[in-house]
RNA sequence: GGCCCCAUCGUCUAGAGGCCUAGGACACGGCCCUCUCAAGGCUGAAACACGGGUUCGAAUCCCGUUGGGGCCA
């Protein structure tokens, strides 16, 4: 394969993109970047009632910060079904004139009354095809049908799941055009593709059902059909559909709750696909590993942990400078001040990284460095605000004062003196450190804290603690 | 209801007939490391849905059952 593959995400601007679109988005994306070929946006707007541009910003937003970006599609003209109108109707009229379809003058009532007949004998109610031979006139209100083989088989090459067979006897004459004149689903993905010169289908396994009556039609136009890949989907943890009823769903709602989109990315790309044991891919590699023949058939249940272990890595890796950047929003939604500086919230982001698995923690986590403790632990200071509190807080702070190099190294050295000194252990002092400093128990290491702070913040607050704790008392 | 798809630890997965006393990861437990919390290291518990075949041999192939999902209605 090489640079003639062209691939698809065509997502319909009725509601957020949520993780099953948004992992399609990704798997075409991969396919296309993998195959050096071409991977476009399609918006699949026909159901004008539901469709808005709201949506079609919004997907388009989500799909650009996950950084799958596409080389053909909005904003230029003609990648929106809406805009393909001519199009679909064009197609319908060859295949009206080449007898592969026909007008039908059924109305709904009568289909309707058709169907709970077929019902009632407990039998699947298909169309029987009566307008067929009609030579319905053009002059009346009509639909237009597809007319399809009644006898034989069809069958799906499907890259995923092998043959997929279905006899032509499930499927009925089913409608291209609407008596509205409005193009439906089928019809308009058929004629998208083939005219997109769309090669390999990719998409979600709740289209499989829906492939047989699409293949038809390509049959009936006469074009080659391309190679389909149905793609698992990816369910709840009750594995049920994935809904809002389980938590967030869509992109952006986890870019607000603090997920990174390599993160994001490499959680949807090990779900359905793997490559050995390896657990965190870069868009690199992932487009290099990738491979369609290694996409499971089988259900993914989505799990969070799992996604917040992922994002906790990539916290982990990528540059603290990049990471400062994307919490500063958060920091400000916390209600913090801005930083002092780039390269002092580097810093920050630096020592809390170990220990936040999203960027919303990481704010919450990096509270005390913006303003002193309004409290203390209570659990803490009931715990290491002993007798000796007060005037161990006055022998700390009378080291600092004295203390020059204000790097964790020189921090600890100094530290570890003092404890030496009273004969008490590090922990001691870097705990009561810690309580007047953070007002609770658990912090990045006190030294980097500390040097983090600066002397004059420390000081103030070491002194603040140490009143409290003498109130205290 | 009809048709279609799917089925390995709780979850994501490795496994493409003998390499499996079924491997890795998340989550969970223990130990170690340690200024706290993390992180890390070691370690523990944890699965081939069930029943028939095929085969010298099946997690791997076939059939059925069950369960889940989807499409159409």
């Amino acid at each position: 394969m090489s640079g003639s593959v062209r691939v698809r995400f065509a997502p319909s601007p009725t509601g957020h993109l949520h993780v099953g679109g948004a992992r399609s988005a990704l798997f075409n994306w991969l396919f296309a970047r993998h195959h050096h070929g071409t991977y476009i946006l399609r918006i699949e707007d026909t159901d004008r009632s539901r469709s808005t541009e709201e949506h079609t910003q919004a997907l388009q937003e989500a799909l650009l910060w996950l950084g799958l970006s596409w080389d053909e599609g909005p904003p230029t003209p003609g990648y929106r079904q809406t805009e393909r109108l001519d199009i679909y109707r064009e197609h319908a009229e060859r295949l009206l004139a080449a007898g592969r379809a026909y007008r039908c003058r059924c109305t709904p009532e009568t289909l309707e009354a058709q169907r709970r007949e077929a019902e009632a004998r407990k039998e699947t109610f298909r169309y029987p095809g009566t307008c067929r031979n009609a030579n319905v006139p053009a002059s009346e209100p009509h639909a237009l049908r597809l007319a399809i083989p009644h006898e034989g088989q069809i069958v799906i090459h499907d890259v995923v799941r092998g043959d997929v067979v279905v006899s032509h006897a499930e499927l009925d004459d089913w409608i291209l055009v609407r008596t509205d004149g409005t193009p439906t689903y089928n019809f308009c993905v058929v004629v998208d593709d083939v005219t997109m010169g769309i090669t390999h289908v990719i998409r979600g396994n709740d289209h499989l059902s829906n492939t047989p009556k699409q293949l038809l039609c390509y049959e009936a136009l006469g074009y080659p059909v391309p190679v389909f890949a149905h793609i698992s989907m990816i369910l709840a943890p009750d594995k049920t559909r994935l809904s809002k009823r389980h938590g967030a769903t869509a992109v952006l709602a986890f870019r607000d709750l603090g997920f990174l989109p390599e993160a994001m990315v490499n959680y949807l790309a090990r779900l359905g696909w793997s490559h050995g044991d390896q657990e965190i891919f870069t868009l690199d590699e992932m487009i290099e590993h990738f491979d369609l023949a290694r996409v499971g058939a089988a259900d993914a249940v989505f799990d969070r942990e799992k996604l917040e272990w992922v994002n906790h890595q990539w916290i982990r890796r990528l540059p603290a400078e990049r990471l400062a950047r994307d919490l500063e929003p958060f920091l400000a939604r916390a209600g913090l001040p801005p930083a002092r500086d780039a390269a002092w919230l580097a810093r920050v982001v630096e020592s809390l990284r170990e220990r936040a698995r999203t960027l919303v923690e990481m704010a919450e986590q990096a509270t005390f460095y913006f303003k002193a403790p309004a409290g203390y632990d209570p659990q803490a200071t009931a715990r290491f605000w002993k007798e000796h509190a007060k005037e161990r807080y006055a022998l700390l702070i009378k080291r600092l004062e004295a203390q020059e190099a204000m790097d964790p190294a020189a921090l600890e050295g100094l530290y570890r003196f003092l404890a030496a000194d009273l004969g008490l252990k590090l922990v001691d002092l870097a705990q009561l450190t810690r309580i007047a400093l953070t007002g609770r128990t658990a912090s990045p290491p006190i030294f980097e804290v500390v040097s983090i702070l600066g002397r004059t913040e420390t000081l103030a607050r070491l002194k603040a603690a140490a009143a409290a704790a003498g109130s205290a008392r």
